[in-house]
RNA sequence: GCCCGGGUGGCGAAAUGGUUAUACGCACGCGCCUUAAGAGCGCGCGCCGCAAGGCAUGAGAGUUCGAGUCUCUCCCCGGGCACCA
């Protein structure tokens, strides 16, 4: 019988799914472990292999888990609200709405088809008024604790999506969906006080166990900031405030800095110890809105300053330093604490989102919509295109923006614009334990069974949007008392990025892969177990067509010893390849180092193949390998009448014992040369070494390392 | 400019409490099988050299009996942040 994946795998992803295999017993489970991963933007032509690669790695942690006797709990869904579906939907002409329910229907047949180990009875998708429902009541939550305000501000204004957005969706002046330049505009939106949360945000960062690079990330856009305020008089009356981490070099100062429009522009200020009179210049190097838009210019001891103090031919003092305390005395500055985070702006000028459900009366002003009235339903409109007018399209539907003041019946309107795409995921983890409940957002049993998040994977371009503001939410939903945890996710671990023979995947370089066809042709066996073998998951991979070959190869090799004769009764003889790689794969799948485990296994596999098996090895690699290929293992299983699914079976354990060697390989050197490699037993000492390497003539000195090698000086 | 990763065979990559560099896979070569091709199986495969041997982990220096691994200087690639005072 030939290995035929595409039979077997379709087969068992039936069965699993019939049988509940993968959902968790939430009433009764002993040991809870919420294993969870990013759900995808549905927006694109289907599900990119770059999903795939993170949906894999993740899948195999789950898999392991579950077997070493944990109540893994794996769930999937759409993050499917928002700009990135709805810029797709435009650009192939249909209705957002529409072109939900046609990615939803392809995402989830596909992300079926790689082997996952879903909890498919508990997905959500952001934009089932089932869930943006409870999106809009944390809204309102956020505004009655008084997190959620509105203020007119220069906010980031896209130019193609023509809506505003935050500063994390703004980095580097262009917008985080299009690339396309962002313009700064006056208007007046709703914000979140993420502000409010910056020291401990930035505080328990300490305490996570994340990936590195992530929480430096989220320091630096924290950007915490210690110094001083210091005040300079005007010589004309009145004062300009400064703020400076260099107190210290107050007596460098030579002049004033402020940014573009303050009105302190061309005043003379007067310094706070000296008396000096300092010149005030408007500057495009000072930041309007961090600090207090003004600088103390010290060319000396400032590299931008003395630029600046040069090109305006300022005199260069070269003034002394003074101690801290001490300058901070003489120039009556108070310690102050700044931070380069802004509060996060919440309002879209968009269609496709939850409405933010507000209703605005002259006599009232702000009210939240009762919670008895939610969902504010996005009414389904012709013309969802964004019109670049400051006003989201709902603008200009009457019927949606009329409505009666719930504070004093008068006549009001509705707000117009709809919520970040990043508020639907703000909390989406919530709700996953119990996604179909209708009377509360999440249910506090099961949050408290199965929360904090135990492992959480995801990519790395995430680590100042979705996880910073997933982790204020939740900080904020703890002080609201609605969940007992301040930070959601107890682990964190970034994926690498897949890329495809050296060049990052994009549709107009054509080297987009499409995982439907390597499963159609190899299985999504091959497919997984071949991402995961291309390097270490942490650092990305680089795809190569021919050598997912060499993966098929070793699946179908297992096909064929476990068809083969194998030996009936007991065989020690294997017992030291299989403990050891029982060590090695168990370890690395814990660090994530998935292709030195697969590489593992393949060298079992050659030492399975050249001995005399019996069925119980052929058993525990079975075990090993079922994370990665989890279709042929369990078909295998059966054939060798595994008790249940292989998947929830106990995962081998190593015995020292057999690993153990009695003997090592003694390197012989001479003047740090390898000279012979031979034999011994291990434990033995230096004069026994010395007399198994049998070295002509008389050493200088003697270099031994126990159980390793032998280094004759001469 | 600053902050993270990286630089090892023809290619993807192993190996970092210092001590046999190149595991595993791909590609390639030879052989077996086959009418043939492919698949499969076996063997070989860092570079130079007939060999003995020598040389190799981006470049250069240092520490050490011994450095891919530690220290310093520099170069290159990828990613992130950038007038944040």
């Amino acid at each position: 019988m030939k290995y035929n994946p595409q039979k077997i795998e379709k087969k068992w992803q039936k069965k699993w799914t019939v049988d509940k295999l993968y959902e968790p017993d939430f009433a009764s489970a002993k040991k809870p472990f919420y294993n969870l991963m990013m759900f995808p933007y549905p927006s694109a032509e289907g599900l990119h292999v770059g999903n795939m690669y993170a949906f894999t790695g993740a899948d195999i942690y789950g898999r392991a888990k579950r077997m070493q006797g944990h109540d893994v709990f794996e769930p999937i869904g759409l993050d499917g609200f928002g700009i990135h579906s709805e810029n797709y939907a435009m650009k192939i002409g249909a209705h957002p709405a529409a072109q939900a329910k046609v990615s939803e229907k392809r995402f989830y047949k596909q992300m079926d088809s790689i082997g996952n180990g879903f909890a498919w009875d508990e997905k959500v998708e952001t934009y089932n008024p089932e869930y943006y429902k409870w999106t809009q009541w944390l809204f309102i939550q956020m505004f009655k604790k008084g997190l959620a305000y509105r203020k007119k501000a220069e906010v980031n204004w896209c130019t193609s999506c023509l809506t505003v957005l935050s500063d994390e969706q703004a980095e580097g002046g262009k917008c985080e969906r299009c690339g396309s330049a962002v313009i700064k505009k006056e208007l007046e939106q709703w914000f979140f006080k993420i502000t409010d949360y910056a020291e401990k945000l930035l505080k328990n960062l300490d305490a996570l166990d994340w990936s590195e690079k992530v929480k430096i990330a989220q320091r630096n856009w924290i950007g915490k900031s210690e110094g001083a305020e210091i005040t300079f008089k005007l010589k004309d009356g009145g004062e300009l405030k400064v703020f400076t981490t260099r107190p210290d070099t107050i007596m460098g100062v030579t002049f004033i800095a402020v940014a573009h429009g303050s009105i302190y522009a061309g005043k003379i200020a007067v310094h706070p110890v000296t008396g000096a009179e300092l010149p005030v210049y408007a500057t495009d190097y000072v930041v309007a809105d961090y600090g207090t838009a003004a600088v103390m210019g010290v060319p000396a001891h400032d590299e931008r300053d003395r630029a600046f103090a040069e090109a305006h031919g300022i005199y260069v003092s070269d003034a002394p330093l003074l101690p801290y305390d001490e300058a901070l005395k003489k120039c009556g500055g108070k310690k102050e604490t700044r931070f380069r985070l802004r509060d996060w702006l919440i309002s879209r000028q968009r269609y496709w989102g939850p409405p933010i459900p507000m209703i605005h009366c002259e006599k009232c002003d702000w009210q939240p919509v009762p919670e008895s009235e939610l969902p504010v339903l996005l009414p389904r409109v012709k013309n969802f295109r964004p019109e670049g007018t400051g006003k989201s399209p709902l603008a200009s539907v009457k019927s949606f923006y009329e409505a009666t003041c719930p504070q004093c019946g008068g006549k009001a309107r509705r707000e117009t614009d709809v919520s970040d795409t990043f508020l639907d995921s703000s909390w989406y983890f919530l709700r996953y334990p119990d996604a179909c409940t209708t009377e509360v957002p999440f249910s506090p049993e099961r949050i408290k069974d199965w929360l904090p998040v135990d492992m959480y994977i995801g990519g790395a371009e995430h680590s100042v949007l979705h996880l910073l503001y997933s982790r204020f939410v939740t900080m904020a939903l703890h002080d609201m008392g609605y969940v007992d945890f301040e930070e959601p996710f107890t682990v964190f671990r970034a994926h690498g990025l897949l890329i495809k023979e050296g060049a990052k995947m994009s549709k107009s370089k054509g080297n987009v892969i499409n995982p439907d066809e390597y499963i159609e042709r190899y299985g999504a066996d091959t497919l997984r177990t071949y991402l995961m073998f291309l390097a270490p998951f942490s650092q990305g991979g680089d795809f190569r067509d021919e050598s997912v070959m060499g993966i098929y190869r070793f699946l179908n090799r297992v096909w064929v010893l476990v068809l083969g004769n194998l030996t009936a009764g007991s065989n020690g003889a294997l017992q030291k390849a299989i403990h050891k790689t029982i060590k090695k794969v168990t370890e690395d799948i814990a660090d994530l180092k998935y292709n030195t485990a697969i590489s593992a296994m393949m060298i079992l596999l050659r030492e399975l193949e050249a001995g005399e098996p019996v069925a119980e090895d052929v058993k525990t690699f079975l075990k090993l390998l079922a994370p990665f290929a989890p279709h042929i293992t369990e078909e295998l299983w059966g054939m060798l009448n595994g008790e249940g699914s292989i998947h929830k079976s106990a995962w081998p354990v190593w015995d020292a014992k057999f690993i153990e060697e009695d003997e090592f390989d003694l390197v012989i050197q001479i003047n740090g040369k390898t000279k012979r490699v031979i034999k011994a037993p291990k434990g033995i000492d230096e004069a026994e070494a010395v007399r198994l390497a049998a070295v002509d003539g008389a050493p200088k000195r003697v270099i031994f390392v126990h159980n390793r090698l032998i280094n004759f000086i001469i």
